[in-house]
RNA sequence: GGGGACGUAGUGUAGUCUGGUUUAACACACUGCCCUGUCAAGGCAGAGAUCGCGGGUUCAACUCCCGUCGUCCCCGCCA
């Protein structure tokens, strides 16, 4: 009996045709003369009926378990009046048996295949073949295939090529920590994982390709969290003769044609570009959530000759001013708050202002220190309402961009203006800085990474101006979750080495770590940039889902453990003698 | 490295704050029987838990304390 139909694909249309279905059995219903089997495959359920009149098969029916996995050849036929399931698709039909077999038996199951019921997560994932036989999560699987195919169909289309590159790398300096693999023909050598394939497409541009892109595997061993797993998937492009703007039409394109296509969504384009500058200060964040407002507003200068010492002082400081009004927040309560300032101070800020506003005045730990016009300013600056509640918090600008961002995003998500609400709000973040100063180790570092373009010209890129010079970056930003980003890049050398002196990267060393590309540089390399995003967040925002792992057919653990395979495990020494790796009996703590 | 939440039959939860009326409850799944139109089927009966693990406090611990393991969320980290 080989399968001639899918389950779910049933219709109206195939009644009185002879069909064979295999699948899995999802519920028995037993009426004593009469026994339904709902049969599901990937596609969906078909009702099975068994009839008395067909003893041999009857008799199947009556020991069949859950998760039985049959193959049944039978007549499609149009359901009695009154017994329409309108629940699912193939709900005006039912398949009438003539002839089951049972392939498969199938042990007691350690949780129920259903949508209705919620499994712990560990208990999920040891079972992971279980749980992706549940039907929303096959159909998460099979919208992560649909989205994967319409990028591939949009780029073809639009000319480019899919190219693979390595996976056995090399380790890279900067950035995450690499996934190490020994090499058995050099002891002592180790090849990366890749944590990007930037090099590599880089080198395909100047290779003349010309239009790339690849659905990327990269690793980074840094801890785990809903949105990032040690191994993701990035969608990869990099196009040659082409600036920002060419980058950014292309991948609003391709995400309208990918929400037409999957979600049968209108997404608008152009998105809506903000700068850097204007995300820290507006949003606290170069991620914003513009779903909704609450948006952050600057009293510095407001307050600059305040005779509240502790707000004029932080202004003489360098120190800035900035608050927000959270909407009905003066239903809060005191512990409420003294929450709200303790979560500012785990970021190190020295605390909050806040402000009450009642239909009588304002209500204040603090406004006693302020001067009438000095509150009304504020108030009326953050278009308070009686009822609301104006938090203020004056410190290092960076601290408080970061603290009443995190305030925000907390207060949207408390007060219900972030909610499953089928609204997709893209947004490009543009003009970041090329670099920032890392205070700890007192050197320049790369935003994105070295290989990115200033805006400015050659002459402009000097240690004491590079603060200030922007980069050709682009971010693109989803509901506040970072889809993706990339940039022009640098294809000449003379700007390349002036980025490596600045990042106190001698030429010696630029050689060691990225002289492949520094050299092909030398040889014809046009101008060229690109972009990469993450394809499982994209597909978790599709599905709606808050974690990558629902998107993600075998994932890992927080603790990067795979309750599956049991992967990590401990291999042979003889295996790690071969590696060239003395074996270590005991793990030494550090 | 740090902060927080959780861990109770196969599964999901209640009970824990306030220790003893608990012989640990409920739903689903499971087992047996009944049932010819159900569809997250229904009815009757039944089995199934040393309350993650270890220690402590107490006359008495699922309940309080300490430790530990695991899962999740977050900070650091992730160019």
């Amino acid at each position: 009996m080989k399968r001639s139909s899918y389950c779910g694909d049933l219709r109206k249309n195939n009644i009185g045709e002879e069909i064979v279905v295999c699948g899995w059995v999802h519920s028995r219903r037993d009426h004593g003369g009469l026994i339904f089997i709902d049969l599901r495959d990937r596609s969906g359920i078909l009702q099975i009926v068994f009839l008395p009149e067909s003893r041999g098969t009857f008799r199947i029916a009556e020991n069949l378990k859950n998760e039985y996995v049959l193959s049944i050849k039978g007549l499609i036929r149009c359901r009695p009046e009154g017994t329409i399931n309108p629940n699912i698709s193939t709900g005006q039909i039912e398949l009438v048996v003539a002839e089951v077999e049972v392939l498969n038996t199938c042990l007691g199951l350690p949780f129920e295949i259903s949508d209705y019921v919620e499994t712990s997560e560990e208990l999920r994932l040891k079972y992971r073949y279980l749980d992706l036989r549940r039907p929303n999560f096959q159909k998460k699987i099979i919208t992560r295939h649909k989205i994967s195919n319409e990028v591939r169909n949009f780029l073809n289309e639009e000319g480019f090529l899919e190219i693979e590159t390595p996976l056995l790398t090399k380790s890279t300096p900067e950035g995450a920590r690499d996934f190490l693999i020994p090499s058995r023909l050099q002891h002592g050598n180790f090849f990366a994982l890749p944590q990007s394939p930037q090099l590599f497409k880089q080198i395909l541009m100047i290779s003349g390709f010309d239009k790339y892109y690849q659905f990327a595997r990269c690793f980074r061993d840094e801890d785990l969290r809903a949105d990032r797993q040690l191994e993701f998937t990035q969608i990869d492009i990099e196009m040659s003769f082409v600036d920002e703007d060419d980058v950014i039409s292309l991948i609003e394109r391709m995400l309208s044609r990918v929400f037409k296509t999957v979600l049968s969504i209108d997404i608008s384009t152009p998105f809506e570009r903000i700068s850097y500058n204007d995300a820290m200060l507006r949003f606290g964040s170069d991620k914003p959530d513009t779903r909704f407002g609450m948006e952050i507003k600057d009293f510095s200068q407001e307050f600059k000759n305040s005779e509240f010492g502790v707000f004029s002082s932080a202004i003489s400081n360098g120190d800035v001013i900035r608050g927000l009004c959270i909407p009905n927040g003066s239903v809060f309560s005191r512990s409420e708050i003294d929450g709200l300032i303790k979560l500012v101070c785990e970021f190190g800020a020295k605390g909050l202002v806040w402000i009450k506003v009642t239909s009588s005045g304002v209500e204040s730990n603090i406004v006693k220190y302020f001067k009438e016009y000095e509150v009304k300013t504020v108030v009326s600056k953050l278009n308070a309402r009686p009822g609301d509640l104006i938090v203020l918090l004056a410190d290092e600008e960076k601290l408080v961009a970061q603290c009443l961002g995190v305030l925000r995003l907390k207060m949207g998500k408390k007060l219900g203006f972030i909610s499953k609400n089928n609204k997709f709000n893209f947004l490009w973040v543009v003009d970041f800085p090329l670099m920032n100063w890392n205070n700890e180790e007192h050197r320049w570092q790369s935003l994105h990474h070295p290989f990115t373009s200033p805006k400015e010209n050659i002459d402009a890129i000097t240690k004491e101006n590079i603060g200030r010079v922007k980069s050709r970056a682009y971010d693109i930003i989803l509901n506040g979750v970072e889809l993706g980003g990339g940039s022009i890049r640098i294809h000449k050398t003379d700007i390349q080495k002036k980025i490596f002196e600045i990042l106190n990267i001698s030429d010696e060393s630029a050689k060691e770590k990225f002289g492949f590309l520094f050299d092909a540089l030398l040889y014809g390399a046009p101008p060229h940039g690109g972009l990469a995003l993450g394809f499982d967040r994209i597909c978790a925002l599709v599905t709606g889902e808050e974690s990558i792992r629902e998107v993600v057919a075998f994932p890992k653990t927080q603790k990067s453990f795979d309750p599956l395979s049991n992967a990590p495990t401990p291999v042979d020494d003889e295996h790690l003698k071969e590696l060239g790796i003395k074996v270590i009996s005991k793990l030494i703590k550090l």
